[in-house]
RNA sequence: CGGGGCGUAGCGCAGUCUGGUAGCGCGUCUGCUUUGGGAGCAGAAAGCCGUAGGUUCAAAUCCUAUCGCCCCGACCA
């Protein structure tokens, strides 16, 4: 491609409504343009590299056994309704209705659709298993879309959806997978973790994470250095010698005492006022669950994991109680409340068990308690694990310190049951003629944000530094004077016979200084780039150099396109 | 959803408080010079000042409504 033809348009300035450092030089190099919120158009650069991702995509999971298909992005209100999730999904959802006032969505994922279709095909074990994806657009109405590319409300992906005759076949068609998404972000070239996840409103039983190790994350995981353990915060066990779901009441606590406490209101100022330890007192948190108030107690120094809270209560919405809800609920403000003479179920983590003489809020502003025994001054409903893990715990496996890590999210797979085909009625006949229904597992890659992922993990100062596999273009060649005839001579033959070896090249043919050039073809990320100067030429040479690279190398103008022919081959074969 | 910020030329912004001919930088176009890390000079084009109402002799500026975009929060008791 001609860069003087080509649909480049850089910017010198950082957009000002950009943060993270993809989104940037997405806009300044011209990858992007924003429509609307949370809405990109791809541009050239961007679309070269979506493209080849998809391929790489296509490749691993048709070498999976899995077929591409094309679903519909529009869908009918009725296939969500017997899902159940037309009622489930929530402002996400994007519906509008037709002329005939029919409802209507637009897909943010395929589960209806694709079990909609199977249904009507698949009759027989004998037609399974089967493994169908698609690439395809998607459309999910965000709360707050952000930093470009990352989390848009429109972005591509892959969903692909494997149907099975039971859960230990829908296994093996699940580690298939594991095992192609692994391979398909190692030859990205993405430094990666596959980790434990919740598995969220999709539902299912297990699942996998595949997050790219990036400082801008906005998941954090943990894992063991040790024995390989990983999880997302969400999902992370700890290990824990806690076992008692009943409290023992320790005789020798004092009578509880309650005490003004003055302007402290969290755990860390109270226990400084007090001169206690934070571990001493109780974290009071209050929910609400689906619209029902809850109120959880931990250890002071200890968080609470949401995710376990909602799978604890079995509801689907889980809120925090606003101030004003607080107030209502206990009589007090956040900052002074306890477990102490309120009506509202309680649970308790396990490390309250353990904890004796201890302080907490007295649902009176300005005020705590001392002296505090579990069991003795309050009750709770049940005695549950709702630590949330955090670096430094010990490992559930091994014992080992977890280490932190912060991670985007490119990819989940989960080995889903039969959630969707029960109700939908996606069955089959077994070998005694018995209808049962398909053991279902779905897999999902986000591939514009694999491209933001990359980005986060590949660039400096200067601009984006791709992996060879996914840049949008292999090799620049840049010519510095077009003026000289010597030179451009040369970089059009250079140009030609690239492009004729298969190489993808962007010819910068633009009659602009050279520090121009320098400046833009590094913003952009091409990997290789060929200098032509009038100097080198007259040895009979041209440069060579890697964007990563501080020098060029200096190779004879009738070897250089054998030579950048095996450097290509060499990166594109290392992963 | 709550809080904050912002809509003026393709991009980044000033002008708004205190109403009175629409400005600056980058980019774009023309010409000359320059030519290995975002060149210099001279000239030029380009704006329903987000939108709709209102106040006024007069509105980018004041008032009302509305639309849009960005950021923050959703571990804090």
């Amino acid at each position: 491609m001609r860069y003087s033809q080509a649909f480049i348009f850089t910017r010198k300035e950082t957009p000002v409504d950009a943060e993270l450092p993809s989104h940037q030089l997405m806009l300044r190099a011209g990858y992007i343009d924003q429509l609307t919120a949370g809405v990109y158009t791809l541009m050239p650069l961007a679309w070269r590299s979506v493209q080849k991702i998809e391929h790489i995509i296509r490749e691993e999971m048709n070498a999976a056994g899995a077929q591409e298909i094309l679903l519909p992005m529009v869908q009918p209100g009725e296939i969500w309704m017997q899902s159940g999730r037309w009622e489930h999904y929530g402002k996400e959802l994007l519906r509008f209705r037709d002329r005939k006032d029919q409802d209507y969505c637009l897909s943010p994922t395929h589960e209806e659709g694709v079990t909609n279709l199977v249904r009507n095909y698949i009759n027989s074990y004998r037609q399974l298993p089967m493994n169908l994806y698609q690439i395809q657009d998607k459309f999910r109405d965000e709360i707050r879309p952000r930093a470009g590319l990352m989390r848009g409300r429109e972005f591509i992906m892959k969903d692909g959806y494997s149907f099975d005759v039971s859960f230990d076949a829908a296994e093996i068609s699940y580690k298939k997978m594991y095992d192609a998404y692994s391979r398909i972000f190692k030859r990205c070239g993405l430094e990666f973790r596959a980790v434990e996840a919740d598995s969220g409103n999709i539902g299912g039983s297990h699942s996998h994470e595949f997050q790219v190790l990036a400082q801008t994350g906005e998941d954090r995981i943990l894992s063991c250095p040790k024995c390989g353990y990983a999880a997302n915060e969400e999902k992370a066990e700890v290990r824990r010698d806690l076992h008692d779901t009943a409290f023992t009441v320790s005789a020798a606590t004092p009578a509880r005492e309650e005490v003004f406490t003055g302007n402290a209101h969290s755990i860390d100022e109270v226990a400084a006022f007090l001169k206690i330890s934070p571990e001493n007192s109780i974290k009071t948190l209050v929910y609400l669950a689906d619209g029902e108030p809850v109120v959880i107690l931990m250890r002071g120094n200890d968080n609470l994991n949401e995710i376990k809270l909602a799978h604890v209560l079995g509801c689907t919405q889980l809120v925090m109680a606003s101030d004003s809800a607080i107030e209502e609920i206990m009589g007090a403000k956040p900052g002074a409340l306890g477990p102490i003479g309120i009506k509202v179920p309680v649970y308790a983590d396990l490390a309250v068990a353990t904890m004796h003489d201890c302080v907490c809020g007295a649902n009176h502003d300005d005020h705590h308690f001392l002296h505090v025994e579990p069991g003795r001054d309050f009750e709770v409903k049940a005695i549950v694990d709702l630590l949330l893990a955090q670096a430094g715990d010990p490992c559930p496996h091994c014992g080992e310190s977890l280490q932190g890590f912060r991670g985007i999210e490119v990819g989940h797979v989960f080995l889903l049951g039969t959630k969707y085909s029960a109700p939908m009625g996606a069955v089959f006949l077994d070998e005694k003629g018995e209808s049962k229904p398909c053991v279902m597992g779905c897999y999902g890659i986000g591939v514009t944000r694999v491209l933001a992922a990359a980005i986060e993990q590949y660039h400096d100062d200067n601009g984006i530094n791709f992996p060879t596999a996914i840049a949008p273009y292999q090799v620049i060649v840049a010519p510095m004077l077009m003026k000289s005839e010597t030179v451009t001579a040369t970089a059009d033959r250079i140009y030609e016979e690239l492009t004729r070896a298969g190489i993808e090249v962007l010819y910068d043919d633009r009659d602009v200084r050279a520090g121009v050039k320098f400046k833009d073809d590094d913003l952009l990320g091409i990997p290789y780039r060929i200098t032509i100067g009038e100097r080198n030429l007259a040895e009979g040479k041209v440069e060579f150099k890697h964007r990563a690279d501080k020098d060029n190398e200096k190779i004879d103008v009738s070897e250089i396109v054998e030579y950048v022919k095996s450097r290509i081959q060499a990166d594109l074969k290392a992963v």
